[in-house]
DNA sequence: AGGTGGACCCGAACGC
DNA sequence: TGCGTTCGGGTCCACC
C-alpha cells in the first residue's frame, strides 16, 4: 500500500535515475492505466520527452518534462516501478507499461491489481487537478497544527475517515492513519472535530513522525511495494499498531486489537487509544497542574 | 452538503 | 486435496 513514505522514497531513487534523460520510447499495455487516454495515445505523448524534475504531491508521482508537461503516477494498492541499467530485464505477466530511456536504461511499470493511473496534464491542468483532490503536504515546514485544526473541524466523521481523506491532509493512507494514531493515543472513532488544543497537537505530531519514520525506513514492503533496485522497504518491522493484533503494544503491553473504522481494517491498543478516555488517577496529595 | 457504501481488480487467505 | 468464497486497499461516484 504505497503512501507518501512509498511514493517519496521511490521519487527519490528515481531522480538521479531519470533527470536530464529522453523517454525513447513508450509502451502501455493496459488500457485501464491510461484512461480516459487511449494507451496508444499517452505512449506517443510521452514519447521523446526529457525530464527536468521528480516531485511527488501526496501520493501522485510528478514527473516533470522540460516542456512542462507533467505525467501523473499514482500507483493505488499494487503498482511499482523498477529501473534496469542494461536492457536485461525479466519477463513479468502484470507489466503494464515500459520506457526506454536515452541512455539504456528501461522503466518498468508492474500492476497486479490495475488500479493504478498515469495522467499527462499541461501546466495549466496540474495545480488544478491536484488541488481539488489533495490537501496540504504534511511534512512541509510551513504545516501546522492548526491548519490540521481548520481541517478537521465541523467534520463529524471518525477521526480515521477524515485522515484518509486526502483533502484533509496529503498522503496519508490506511497504515500511516493507525500508526499516527496509536502516537497520539487517539481512538479512531473519535469525532473529527472533537479534539482538543493538545490532541490536535498530538494528532499532528502523530502524522509527521510516523510518515519521516516510514521515509527514514524507506517505506514498508507488504506484498508489492519496492524501490526502483527490487530492494524492500524496511518500515513493516517498525509498525506500532498495524497489522499486529494479538501481539503487546510496546508502551503498555496491552494486546493490540483489530477493528473496522471507515470500511478498513484498524489496529489500535485499547488501553493507549480509549473513545472515551478514563480519567487520569489522582495521585494521593498532590493534583495535576 | 457531508457522510456512506459499492465498484473497480485479483492474489492470498480462509472455510468447508 | 481441492474447490469456492471472502478480503483488502485508494479513489471515485452514486446515493441518501
Amino acid at each position: 500500500m504505497p503512501e507518501l513514505p512509498e511514493i517519496e522514497t521511490l521519487r527519490r531513487a528515481l531522480e538521479p535515475l531519470l533527470v536530464g534523460r529522453r523517454f525513447e520510447t513508450v509502451e502501455i499495455f493496459d488500457r485501464r492505466l491510461s484512461a480516459p487516454a487511449e494507451p496508444r495515445t499517452l505512449a506517443g505523448e510521452l514519447s521523446g520527452g526529457r525530464v527536468q524534475r521528480v516531485g511527488r504531491r501526496g501520493k501522485y508521482l510528478l514527473v516533470e518534462f522540460d516542456d512542462e508537461r507533467t505525467l501523473l503516477v499514482h500507483l493505488r494498492m499494487s503498482g511499482s516501478l523498477r529501473h534496469w541499467a542494461r536492457a536485461a530485464l525479466p519477463e513479468d505477466p502484470y507489466r503494464r507499461a515500459l520506457i526506454s530511456l536515452d541512455d539504456g536504461g528501461m522503466v518498468g511499470y508492474r500492476d497486479v491489481r490495475r488500479f493504478g493511473t498515469w495522467r499527462l496534464l499541461g501546466p495549466d491542468e496540474l495545480d488544478g487537478y491536484l488541488d481539488a483532490r489533495l490537501g496540504p503536504e504534511p511534512l512541509e515546514a510551513s504545516y501546522g497544527a492548526a491548519e490540521l485544526g481548520v481541517a478537521l473541524s465541523r467534520r463529524r466523521t471518525p477521526l480515521k475517515a477524515a485522515i484518509l481523506d486526502q483533502r484533509t491532509v496529503a498522503g496519508v493512507g490506511n497504515i500511516y492513519a493507525d500508526e499516527a494514531l496509536w502516537r497520539a493515543r487517539l481512538h479512531p472513532r473519535r469525532e473529527a472535530a472533537g479534539l482538543d488544543a493538545d490532541e490536535l497537537r498530538a494528532l499532528w505530531r502523530g502524522i509527521r513522525a510516523a510518515l519521516r519514520r516510514g521515509i527514514a525506513c524507506q517505506g514498508s514492503t507488504l506484498r508489492d511495494y519496492a524501490q526502483p533496485d527490487g530492494q524492500e522497504g524496511r518500515m513493516q518491522r517498525e509498525f506500532k499498531v498495524y497489522g499486529r493484533g494479538g501481539e503487546p503494544c510496546e508502551r503498555c503491553g496491552t494486546l493490540i486489537e483489530r477493528s473496522v473504522v471507515a470500511g478498513r481494517g484498524t489496529w489500535t491498543c485499547p488501553a493507549c487509544q480509549q473513545l472515551t478516555p478514563t480519567r487520569a488517577p489522582v495521585v494521593a496529595g498532590r493534583s495535576r497542574s
